[in-house]
RNA sequence: GGUCGGUUGACCGAGUGGCUAGGUAGCGGUCUGCAAAACCGUGUACGGCGGUUCGACUCCGCCACCGACCUCCA
C-alpha cells in the first residue's frame, strides 16, 4: 500500500507519515454521538471529517473497518454519585422507556448523516449491547490491580497507573497539577480521589437501565464502553482514532488508561481530534443551549437562520475549513458556501459536455498531483478545495474556448473531478431534491402572472391557452376569487 | 488560576522565511440587444511592540484580545 498520507497525530502533536499495523488492513475508531436530542451542527464536524479519512482510505486501496460507536447507556451528567444519566432524565422528561429516547434520536441521527452523504460505518456498536465486555474489562482492571471496588461501585485507579504509565499524556496535563485544579464536586466521597472516574456504577432504586454484575446490580461508567468495543472489534492495538476535541480530556485521556492498563499496551496508534464548530465566537453545545439542530438548518427554521441550507451547502461549509481549525457559524459564511458549492457543481455539469481538442494547452496532471499532496498533508480539504476551483477555471475557459483540452486530457479531468468531488469529498449534486421545487414554484407563479397580465387586457386567448398547456404537463390552475392556486396533478 | 490554541484583506478561510491560496462580496473590462453566466484585470491582508535575519505575515520574546479544555459536551 503506497502512499503518503501524513495525519497530525495528538499524541505527539506532529504530522506523521501513516503507517498501518498491518496493511492493507486499518482500523479506526471514532466516538459518536450520545443520542438523547437531536443531532446539530456540532456534530457534523466528525461525522464529515473523519467520512472524508474514511473514504480516502478507502481510495488509497486499503481495507478500512471503521467502528463508530453509538453511546445509548452510561453517560453521566456528572462524575457525582447523583449524577443523571443523559439518557434517563430525557426518558423521565419525554415520559419514554430509556431505549424510545435512544431510537428516536439515533433515527434522526442516521437520517441527518445520510442526509450529508456520510458512508455509513463498518460497525455501529452500542454500548447497550456490550455490557458483558466492559464487565470483562472492568475484572482485568480489577485483577491487575488498577480497580477497586467501593459499595458495588468500580472506580479506576488513576494514582496507581500513573505510578507505572503516564496518565495526562494525551491531553498535555499532569497529574499533579490536576490534584489541586480537579474541581470538588458533591457526592465524591466514594472514590480514593477525585479524579478517579467510575468503571461500574451501582444503580439507585428507581434507575431503568441497569444490567447484574459481580459489583452490584447496576451500569457501566461512560469512558469504557469505547476500551471495551475497540478491544472487541478492532483489537487491543489499532491505527487510528478519532473524535472531537472536546473529548480529549477526560474521555480518551481515561480511555487510555482503561486500555493501557489492562493490556500493557497503548491501544493507539493515531489520535486525530476535529476543532470545534463555534456561533458567535462560543462553542455550540447542548450542554451550552446555542446550538442549531442539522433538521433547524436543512430547512431554514431556527431565528438566526436567514434561510435554509442544504445538506450539500453544510458538508462543503465545513470542508471549507482545516478539521483542525474552529469554524464559526455565520449566514454570511453560509451563504458563501452556497455560493462556492454551486459554482463547484455547475463546472462538474459544464465538464460532462465539453469536447476534445487536438492538443492541451493545460497542464491536468499538475492539478491533480496537487489535489493528492493537499489531502496527503492531514487531510488539507481547503487546499483541495482551491485546486478544485483551479479545475473549475480551465473548465469554463475550455467552454468558452480559451483554452483546450484532448481527449485524454478531457477523460482525466472528468476522472480527477469524479475521484475528488464524488468519491473523497462526498459532494453531489442536489438537484432534483427541493431545489428543484422551488424552481418550479419560481416558474409556475410567473406564468401565472403573465396570464393574469393577459387577462387584464381581456386576451383569454392567451388565458386559455396557458392554463390547457399548463394542465397537459400536470400543472392545474385553479382561478379563485381572491387568486391564482395551482397544484400538481396527482399521477395515478 | 493551570494547560493548550488562535488573532490574516468587506466576510469566510488556507499557507509560507523572499514567489497569486481559494470561495463570497465590490470595482473595471471582454462578451451580450439588455441582463445573467463565464473569462480577464483589480484592492495599503497578515493584533501591538521589540528582537534574529540580506529579507518576517511566516522564527524568538513580551503585551493585548479571543477561544477550548480543566464538570457533561462532537
Amino acid at each position: 500500500m503506497q502512499s503518503n498520507l501524513h495525519i497530525f497525530n495528538s499524541l505527539t502533536r506532529k504530522k506523521e507519515p501513516f503507517k498501518p499495523l498491518q496493511p492493507p488492513f486499518t482500523g479506526i475508531y471514532v466516538c459518536g454521538p450520545t443520542v438523547y436530542s437531536d443531532t446539530h451542527l456540532g456534530h457534523a464536524r466528525p461525522a464529515i471529517t473523519f467520512d472524508i479519512l474514511f473514504r480516502y482510505l478507502n481510495h488509497l486501496g486499503y481495507k478500512v473497518r471503521f467502528v463508530r460507536n453509538i453511546t445509548d447507556v452510561g453517560h453521566l451528567e456528572n462524575d457525582a454519585d447523583e449524577g443523571d444519566d443523559k439518557i434517563l432524565k430525557k426518558a423521565r422528561l419525554e415520559h419514554l422507556e430509556p431505549m424510545e429516547v435512544v431510537q428516536k434520536y439515533l433515527d434522526v441521527y442516521h437520517r441527518n448523516m445520510d442526509q450529508l452523504n456520510t458512508l455509513h460505518p463498518s460497525i455501529e456498536p452500542r454500548a447497550s449491547g456490550h455490557i458483558i465486555e466492559q464487565q470483562e474489562l472492568i475484572s482485568e482492571l480489577l485483577e491487575r490491580g488498577f480497580a477497586y471496588e467501593v459499595n458495588g461501585s468500580v472506580y479506576f485507579d488513576v494514582l496507581k497507573y500513573n505510578e507505572k504509565y503516564d496518565y495526562g499524556k494525551l491531553s498535555g496535563r499532569v497529574l499533579e497539577e490536576l490534584q489541586t485544579n480537579t474541581r470538588e464536586l458533591e457526592g465524591q466521597g466514594e472514590k480514593r480521589n477525585a479524579f478517579d472516574f467510575a468503571l461500574w456504577k451501582k444503580a439507585s432504586p428507581e434507575h431503568i437501565m441497569k444490567w447484574p454484575s459481580p459489583w452490584s446490580v447496576g451500569f457501566p461508567g461512560w469512558h469504557l464502553e469505547c476500551s471495551a468495543m475497540s478491544f472487541k472489534y478492532l483489537g487491543e492495538v489499532f491505527d487510528i482514532h478519532g473524535g472531537g476535541m472536546d473529548l480529549q480530556f477526560p474521555h480518551h485521556e481515561c480511555e487510555i488508561a482503561q486500555s493501557t492498563a489492562a493490556r500493557d499496551k497503548a491501544p493507539v496508534r493515531y489520535w486525530m481530534h476535529n476543532n470545534m464548530i463555534t456561533i458567535g465566537g462560543q462553542k455550540m453545545a447542548r450542554s451550552l443551549g446555542n446550538f442549531i439542530t442539522l433538521d433547524q438548518l436543512f430547512a431554514g427554521k431556527h431565528p438566526l437562520l436567514q434561510q435554509a441550507y442544504s445538506p450539500m451547502t453544510v458538508r462543503f461549509f465545513i470542508l471549507q475549513a482545516h478539521y483542525r481549525s474552529v469554524v464559526d457559524f455565520s449566514n454570511e459564511a453560509l451563504q458563501a458556501g452556497e455560493k462556492g458549492f454551486q459554482k463547484l457543481m455547475k463546472a462538474f455539469s459544464t465538464l460532462e459536455k465539453l469536447k476534445p481538442s487536438d492538443k492541451s494547452t493545460v497542464d491536468v496532471e499538475a492539478i491533480r498531483k496537487r489535489c493528492y499532496e493537499a489531502l496527503d498533508d492531514d487531510l488539507n480539504s481547503p487546499v483541495l478545495l482551491s485546486h478544485l476551483f483551479d479545475a473549475v477555471r480551465m473548465i469554463n475557459s475550455v467552454s468558452d474556448g480559451t483554452e483546450k483540452l484532448d481527449e485524454k486530457d478531457l477523460a482525466s479531468l472528468k476522472e480527477l473531478f469524479s475521484i475528488f468531488i464524488i468519491d473523497i469529498l462526498g459532494l453531489k449534486d442536489e438537484s432534483g431534491t427541493s431545489q428543484d421545487e422551488q424552481l418550479t414554484a419560481g416558474l409556475v407563479n410567473l406564468i401565472i402572472q403573465l396570464r393574469k397580465d393577459a387577462r387584464a387586457k381581456k386576451d383569454f386567448a392567451t388565458s386559455d391557452k396557458i392554463r390547457n398547456e399548463l394542465s397537459k404537463i400536470g400543472i392545474i390552475l385553479k382561478d379563485r376569487k381572491d387568486g391564482v392556486d395551482w397544484e400538481k396533478a396527482s399521477s395515478t
